[in-house]
DNA sequence: TTGTACGCGTTATCAA
DNA sequence: TTGATAACGCGTACAA
């Protein structure tokens, strides 16, 4: 660990530490007298410098991180957003400090405080809130301080924060789904709401509620089941649904993972997904294309989200949170076929 | 941002700044009388006192951080390993800065430099390496240099690097799913094989023709088919082979996307996959364990694989490179259902 | 047990 | 254009 300084180069190539400071960075209006430039270039080469960014930061007053929270990296549903970040960070010339909560709101505090510690120069939060008012006064206290701190922050879902955030459609693609149900026919409606509490899911019932009544439709309420917004949630709910013997037409899932259980569930009762019953869910996302039948959703730019509220931290404080919403788009496939 | 500092928080508890220190951090075999450092503890509270990581970072000499570098956090594969790669570093205190390559070796080695420059104390890489010695030669370069500055480095995938690795035994693993496809009655054998010089890709296939080959059974040439190791590659893959009219009971996907393209492109041909033609994949992406029929597959434990890459760098360092087998295993299900 | 003072590697200020 | 030198915030010998 012989780690060579800056003095080292500085030394090496015999000018001061100043210099040699200005001529690997190209500090601002400084500028270096070429053939100087080029001996310190070359002595920083030689004796393989590597700048220490601690030590940049510290002098700096600013680090090149971005911090990204999500609940769970291994769900598509963040990893997709994960790959937005991590590029446009890139392309802001930020590393990406990642923090997978597992859900855990006390996590989630924590990683902002390390965030902090770290002075991260943004950070990024993905993932649905809840109604927990207790846990979210503390998030708000955890984020005032980083903020107060000169931290940027942009979050993505709802809107609650006080902070810039990426809004998703979830109404609005909700109720555009029902009502593209209906057009195709469908007439008997049942849900999978996901647990009480759960913002996103909420939002998306109540779009679908929504979009069903400006067609004179309505979800009967023994049709409306709650379970965990997980694909084991969707299977036991849709298995719920389906013992109530519930005469429904489609089944409407908050998201694609919980459809996907529903599918399952439907399968092992013996009900035909698509002829039997329509399935629809929330998300598209892409592992999930493939799937036999193809599943009727909603599409969520999950990557253009990840870079949008990426670029909401890095751009100007505004002196109004800034709210960005993002489309979503209704995907008709063989989940659902028109029904006549 | 009037970030307040240590000193701030000793000034306010009437005490210097070593005190200040040592009772926050609990400074190893030095001791604080518990008035003080209560005293301390209460000051910091009062002036919201954050610590500075890159502060303690330069004072102490090591930072808590460490690196993972994959392909492309969007795929399930890699996000798996995320998901264990984050879950120990948490368990060890540490924060895990991600960079998502996109495949491009140069990133890779830019991120490695990066890293480098953060004094990470270690990265985690992963994702299938090439032949390409050219660029091999490069990382091996990128790394030694990281790893003189004291970094640890394991790598995940196949051990061509002189640095701990843990190996996923994707040969074996193949060789089973052979031996097991020849025992549920197949015996006419293709395979889409991934591009020429992807490792992984390769070691499978050899793994796949070896577990054959101990049944006197074999891949006939033409039924060997490349293309990209991407849902897409499989799609195409399959697509050429179906229209060859090759004779073919089972097609061995060497991984779980390229089969799912496989099956579509099964079905867009009007073949029937289980009953028509047997389809089995390798890694057991959890996201498409709902597929309809069900995939046979290789399953590849991906959290365990980021966990123990992760405590691979935490431990010891080792005299030799240490090499640490996962094992992987045949999941026989409905796309190949026993032949007879 | 507490405090003083130095060092960590850089950047930035100010003279020269 | 270049070079001393003072920060930056913290940990830790060393002395008290």
């Amino acid at each position: 660990m012989p780690s060579v300084t800056l003095s080292d180069v500085a030394r090496e190539a015999g000018v001061s530490l100043a210099t040699a400071s200005r001529a690997i960075n190209g500090s601002a209006n400084r500028t270096v007298r070429p053939e100087l430039r080029d001996r310190v270039l070359a002595a920083a080469a030689a004796l393989h410098y590597s700048p220490d960014a601690n030590a940049q930061a510290m002098a700096r007053g600013r680090t090149t991180t971005i911090g990204l929270i999500v609940h769970d990296i291994a769900d598509p549903y963040f990893s997709s957003i994960a790959s937005g970040v991590t590029a446009a960070a890139e392309q802001a010339g930020l590393m990406v400090t990642l923090a997978s909560t597992g859900h855990d709101p006390e996590r989630e505090i924590a990683f902002i405080e390390v965030l902090q510690s770290q002075r991260a120069r943004a950070i990024v939060m993905a993932g649905g809130r809840t109604d927990d008012e207790a846990v979210n006064d503390r998030l708000r206290a955890a984020l005032a301080a980083y903020r107060a701190g000169g931290g940027a922050v942009a979050m993505i879902g709802q809107p609650l924060f006080d902070v810039d955030t990426v809004v998703i459609e979830n109404a609005a693609g909700a109720a555009d789904l029902a009502g593209a149900l209906h057009g195709a026919g469908y007439r008997r409606f049942a849900a999978l709401a996901g647990p009480a509490g759960h913002l996103t899911a909420r939002d998306r019932m109540d779009g679908f509620t929504a979009g069903l009544a400006a067609h004179d439709a309505a979800l009967a309420r023994d049709h409306v089941v709650r379970s965990a917004f997980t694909r084991d949630g969707g299977y036991e709910g849709m298995r719920q649904l389906l013992e109530s013997g519930a005469a429904v037409d489609v089944v409407f899932a908050v998201n694609d993972v919980m459809a996907v259980g529903a599918m399952a569930a439907a399968r092992d009762a013996g009900v035909a997904v698509g002829t039997g019953i329509g399935i629809a869910g929330f998300d598209d996302i892409v592992t999930l294309r493939d799937l036999t039948p193809s599943l009727t959703t909603v599409r969520v730019p999950l990557l253009e989200v990840g870079t949008a509220a990426t670029e909401l931290t890095l751009a100007e404080p505004a002196p109004e949170p800034r709210v960005q919403q993002v489309a979503s788009t209704v995907v008709l496939r063989d989940s659902t076929p028109p029904r006549n």
